[in-house]
DNA sequence: TCACTAATGTACGAACTAGTACGTTAGTAA
DNA sequence: TTACTAACGTACTAGTTCGTACATTAGTGA
């Protein structure tokens, strides 16, 4: 997350649209993700930023385009850490669970990211559906997925039968699901599967899992 | 005024404690699947009632109890179908195969719980918590889980290093994807998770996954 | 320096929303 | 019948909450 630090100007104050608007950011980022949409109040946004509800408007528009605007900023994170992923030199079991780790690790790294997409899926994604910027970004982690796949399958080392965007869905799922459901999964089952202790093990369990798939012989049925 | 009006039911009120609770019960779950808990309105739940909003805090206390009471119902729902679950006469493969087609099925077939899951993973499971009832039931499926693959492992079918909750975990988070991230997933990537000519191909993938992952020659590293 | 505009602050209101005070009626036990 | 209570309805309120009308100031180009 952009951090926005100043060196406090007396008591004028201070006129830079950018900060504004990079600390609403912030600030809402945080407020819908443990709130949701409905829960997050603009009221309280306003109050933890520096600025005013009135920017908010100027700014944004409304409680909605701001979530919105967190939203696009959000993907905009994850499809950074995806175009810095460099697995193509490696041979394409370890390439996949690579890409498996990093995966694993930004979702990991990222909580408030994962609430908001469980949110914007309550509200069945209306939001980027709205979005022109959303819309239009495809994934990286996608190309890199499908190139690695094909030379899996080219060398005989996978099965055929697999696609990008399912083996992306397996992979994210598991990720996803990880920190998404840790608090019912926990109160239920009684295992915190975001447990610091158990992080190696699950990162491990994942890329088993996957390269299990990939590498198995579909003989039988 | 004789009403000579009709059927047997004039328009006098009618008394039944159990069918007005399970009324409110049925549209709030609906009400809250739909908007999320500080998204749902008491009046619209009340309104979608033959009742009133009285008889809501007369049965249930108030907004936050009944969101408690509705996810007790729900779990207890999907608890009955684990209940009825029978694969202890078949082979483990074959077992845990069906296992996972009886999840992927449940899931499917129930899209309104897996919003409530969201939902109250959203509020970091504070009404789970509160709830006696759901502290206190197991979880059937783990039971059946923990057998099958005591068996296959004593068989010598399945490596040895996997256990019932993480295996759970790992069927789990798959269906829950499919369905929880529907939306998100198919405007971003473009597939719809839950399109009815791909549900075979998915819940295959499934099956093929797991069995894959507890069968593999875990050799390497 | 002066005018102009982008950026900002203050105060307020209309609509909504959870919850309740109070009254009424249907069923039932004596 | 009568008395009692669980079940129900109406009308209201206190407090929120999103959004805006209006006023102000800092920076900037002429």
């Amino acid at each position: 997350m952009t951090s926005v630090e100043e060196p406090a100007r007396p008591n004028g104050r201070i006129r830079d649209a950018a900060r504004t608007k990079a600390e609403i950011l912030d600030v809402a980022t945080k407020e819908f993700a443990r709130s949701g949409f409905a829960g997050a109040r603009v009221d309280e946004i306003a109050a933890r930023t520096r600025t005013t509800k009135r920017m908010i408007y100027y700014y944004f528009g409304g409680k909605e385009q701001l979530f919105t605007a967190v939203l696009e900023r959000a993907y905009s994170v994850i499809r950074q850490a995806e175009q810095e992923l460099d697995v193509e030199h490696l041979d394409p079991v370890a390439a996949i669970r690579r890409l498996a780790e990093v995966t694993f690790d930004h979702h990991e790294r990222h909580p408030d990211f994962i609430r908001l997409v469980s949110i914007e899926n309550i509200h069945e994604a209306e939001h980027i559906a709205a979005s022109e910027k959303l819309g239009r970004i495809g994934s990286p982690a996608l190309d890199v997925i499908r190139r690695i796949l094909e030379s899996g399958q080219r060398s005989g080392l996978f099965t055929a039968d697999v696609d990008a965007v399912d083996l992306h869905a397996m992979i994210s799922s598991f990720c996803f699901f990880r920190v998404s459901n840790r608090h019912t999964f926990g109160a239920l089952f009684g295992r915190d599967l975001v447990a610091p202790d158990l992080r190696e093990h699950y990162r491990k369990m994942l890329g088993d899992m996957v390269i299990a798939y990939l590498t198995a012989d579909r003989a039988t049925d």
